[in-house]
DNA sequence: AGTTAATCGAGACGGTACGTCAAGTCTTAAC
DNA sequence: GTTAAGACTTGACGTACCGTCTCGATTAACT
């Protein structure tokens, strides 16, 4: 994530490619904690210099390669009813942080994020679970009027889910209907 | 955290007392990333093996070191009055998880667990922080007739103001009070 | 090797016993090399504080272990005729030195002895294959009335074996016929 | 002692010598037992891998350390005389295995090959000292005309010299021009 | 066309933690 | 006071990865 200019060969697109590609894979093959940098840049048939320079860390690395995949992932079509959308919202941010490997990723890197301010930092730049829901919640203020601020809405939103997965509980017995409906009924009494 | 049977020089307390001292120190010292099995057993004038004899890894140590805290700092006095003792409950766990030395450690393994098994079976053992909820949640589950089980009226609760501090944003911004009706609002209704 | 005395539990034979045989057994099935006090003593089911006791290192117990063996695997009848006897000392040093278990034993011990005093004091307090090759070599001195001294008479009959087996060769091409005359001979005119 | 190919960092040079002569250093100070391979790579100043990569244990790193000083010490003039250049070689092996550093380099590893064969492949591979006997013995044979195959006349020349010192007494006592016509009263008559 | 500069893969470099092993010592209860 | 058991401190083992560096080779953009 540097930006180069003037002279000198150019960055390899391939090599950058080949980089993310690796993550990938190796994520789903040995997981996060088995994942180095060494690694990395062997699987990509790179040279380890490479990967730095482009990349600070692995969470970096790791960053880039998912975050594409979590937003389409987290990202539902609108049909303008509110129980329907808060529950076609919620449905995907379940399958995405317990089945989906952007999820695994992005699981990942929250849990490095409370112990690297480097890894906070970098989450805080671009939120895409925040600006996911975001994109859902702003509709569901707008159509019931509320008093609270959008990024309390979303905590309300996301909050239940993100803590069952999170501390281990898995998605069994997560109802989403009822989730979504405690939600609009917490928004229109905020 | 193993038992040791009748013969053979019994396992020496004061060894135990400072690794868990020597844990605690330097967490809040060198951080969770830098803290280390070398670095504890150096730190605690204790041989390494002996780390090992009784924890498998880091999180073993800092989890017993830091869970008697982590339930000292979680327990809240209940009034009987609704919207007081969750309120009271929210509080006490925003402190905990933004001030507190067992918060940090608590946050540190919560995030050690999204991608090592071995710790989220440990924090799963004994979860301080649904247990610590479920004080406060019954008393209030029964006041109000509620249908939600138990563990779900916990998700509700704890959720929001622990998506928000482990998502990065910190504790400012949280209003518990308005937190607490809308928990309430939600156990009536759910 | 040391020596206990007045009230008190006596020492265990038993366990002398114990130690001296896994000593045995387990340089045959581990070798020199993986011999380790723990391993003595477990095998002998013996408490390692017993083994320490009566003996200062690996090597002692190792000594005592082998050496009556070696005193019998060397000790060859005479007929009184030299090449013969001088021959029949040979093939017994080489058989030793190369097949038996003894004599594995020993040449762990000469091996250690170089660079551990402790086990250079020790192989000379009683060198067995001094002390029996002097059995050999005191009625050949006699016979041809040399004035070579005792001991270098002796470097004469061990020592090309003894190198050729050390310096790792093996038994192979030793022929003990013609050494044992080239022995005398130089014993003669020495 | 491994080959690098073309691609890559060169090995460094100066690593190298930094570490053959910390073991140098290290074997006069602290002696062969207590020479790591931890200590090595300290007191070169050097990474641990970088002594692994290039050795594989200590033996190897002493046998390069000190076998050119061998070859050298062990080196003798010939004078075309048979007494006086048998003597002059044993002069020298009785100063090599007693004084010299590499002397107890070499008998360090004399006695670790006893008991671990990649050490004992390591000195068969180059043996210095049967090579530079046969540079003496071949001159002397040839001298006089023996049936006697060379590495026998070198086991009878090195042989005697060779089991006192290792079997623990010294140089004292050791009459080389003595043992210098021995040996070849044995060479002409075997 | 030649020069310059930044890239590329490869792999060695000094460091440091890993988890294991054995060393030799110490502390129990049992005898 | 010895015994077996087993925990203790110490410290080396050999491995892995860290992030940096140094090669030869390649690939543009600027002379």
């Amino acid at each position: 994530m540097v930006e180069a200019s003037g002279r000198g060969r150019p960055r390899s697109e391939s090599a950058r490619a080949a980089v993310l590609h690796a993550v990938d894979d190796l994520l789903v093959e040995v997981g996060y904690a088995a994942l180095t940098m060494k690694g990395i840049a062997e699987r990509a048939g790179v040279g380890r210099q490479t990967v730095y320079r482009w990349w600070a860390n692995k969470a970096e690395v790791l960053y880039e390669a998912s975050v594409i995949d979590a937003q389409q992932e987290l990202s539902v079509p609108l049909s303008g009813d509110p129980v329907r959308d808060a529950k076609a919202y919620l449905d995907a941010l379940v399958r995405f942080l317990t089945r989906s490997d952007a999820g695994t990723a992005y699981r990942a890197l929250i849990g490095e994020a409370q112990h690297d301010k480097d890894v906070a930092a970098l989450l805080d730049s671009r939120d895409v679970l925040a600006d996911s829901a975001a994109k859902v919640v702003e509709p569901l203020r707008d159509g019931v009027g509320t008093a609270l601020p959008p990024d309390r809405a979303t905590d309300l939103l996301i909050g239940p889910v993100f803590f069952r997965v999170l501390s281990g509980r898995g998605a069994d017995g997560i109802d989403t209907e009822a989730l979504a409906e405690q939600f609009l009924r917490a928004l229109r009494t905020g």
